[in-house]
DNA sequence: TCCATTTCTTACCTTTAGTCAATGAAATAT
DNA sequence: ATATTTCATTGACTAAAGGTAAGAAATGGA
């Protein structure tokens, strides 16, 4: 089978059979199984993800408690980028929801790939200005609606997802405790 | 004098003169009055900004109320990512706060430098990795604080900026109204 | 300088979220 | 299968934010 990775970059760009192999080669794949921790708080990330099948959460541990600020699912690129690229400690953790098979790219792959094949420095770029853009949406969102809209988004745009995680993850994820998210749905069904 | 611009560029790469010249043609420095609109929500951004001088704010418009989700000072590039990389209308307006002095980089002359100088594809993933990082941060500020700690933050690492907008922006930007924010200042001196 | 406009503050009341504790449901492990 | 732990809901109370309206302070022109 032809890698879920390769896929998704095709999408972007075109790819020669050497750069598929580099690829396929620098990107190993890799399972984890449910509640492994792919990146701890005070570690500098080693390595960015690309996600093929599961579900993961970035969290926060603030004061004893959990703040999840996001769901990677699949296709999507998992890079805690500011420990992964300035090679500084992370404050946050990653971590499976779901049993998981991820594409795990080093920090020194990513350098060998770059270098070998600059027309990789296009395909970041792209990558990231797509990334860059949800950030900015989701920025948007968190400050011009309340938790009950996010929470009426998610159902609308992206029901699958409430059906992957705990609730009480979903709550800090749309900033609220799990009991007001509880009352939210309440409200919501009367 | 040399650009500030290109100033700030050298922080990142080394820079021939024939790539200065490029830059300083391909850059236009262009004065904005205060109250101009840079962008109106349902345009295409046709410009991203570099900040020499002033502040420029993001907000949207919803229901008949401004919100403010960003603001740009010196030395920040100011893009609508997803509306200037793909050519959609945005769902924002850009306006300056104080009298500017930008740096204005058209769509096509973008595609222009990418083209003749491809170490630019270097330079704008650097430069999209670093503001991708201040955006994770941003938003996992939001959802593990509250708009009195998010108050008290920007008071200790930016005081500078709370003199330079007025308090009903800032107060949407905080993600509360501005009678909140009113309440939250009382609540500090106190 | 004065007037008009904008911005900020305050008061009162309502709505929503946080906290703590108890209970019941569901998932997990042995 | 049962016991244990984890998770979701609910209630009672507290804290914080929203809505509305009025007035004070600041700002900007003419």
């Amino acid at each position: 089978m032809i890698s879920k990775i390769i896929e998704h970059l095709l999408h972007y760009i075109s790819l020669s059979s050497d750069e598929i192999t580099a690829i396929s080669e620098s990107i190993p794949i890799q399972s984890f199984s449910k509640g492994s921790i792919l990146l701890k708080e005070g570690e500098v990330s080693k390595h960015a993800y690309f996600n093929i099948k599961g579900c993961v959460r970035l969290y926060y541990l603030i004061d004893g408690e959990e703040k999840t600020t996001f769901f990677y699912t699949e296709n999507q690129f998992i890079t805690s980028i500011k420990s992964f690229t300035n090679r500084v400690p992370a404050h946050h953790f990653l971590e499976c929801v779901e049993d998981c098979t991820l594409g795990v790219l080093s920090y020194e792959a990513e350098i060998y790939l770059l270098k070998k094949f600059p027309k990789f420095e296009y395909l970041s770029r792209i990558l990231l200005e797509e990334e860059l853009g949800h950030y900015q949406d989701m920025l948007s969102t968190y400050i011009t609606t309340k938790p009950e809209d996010r929470y009426k988004k998610l159902l609308k745009l992206n029901p699958q997802l409430l059906q992957r995680i705990p609730q009480y993850q979903l709550a800090t994820f749309l900033g609220v405790t799990p009991e007001s998210l509880s009352r939210i749905r309440k409200r919501i069904i009367q």
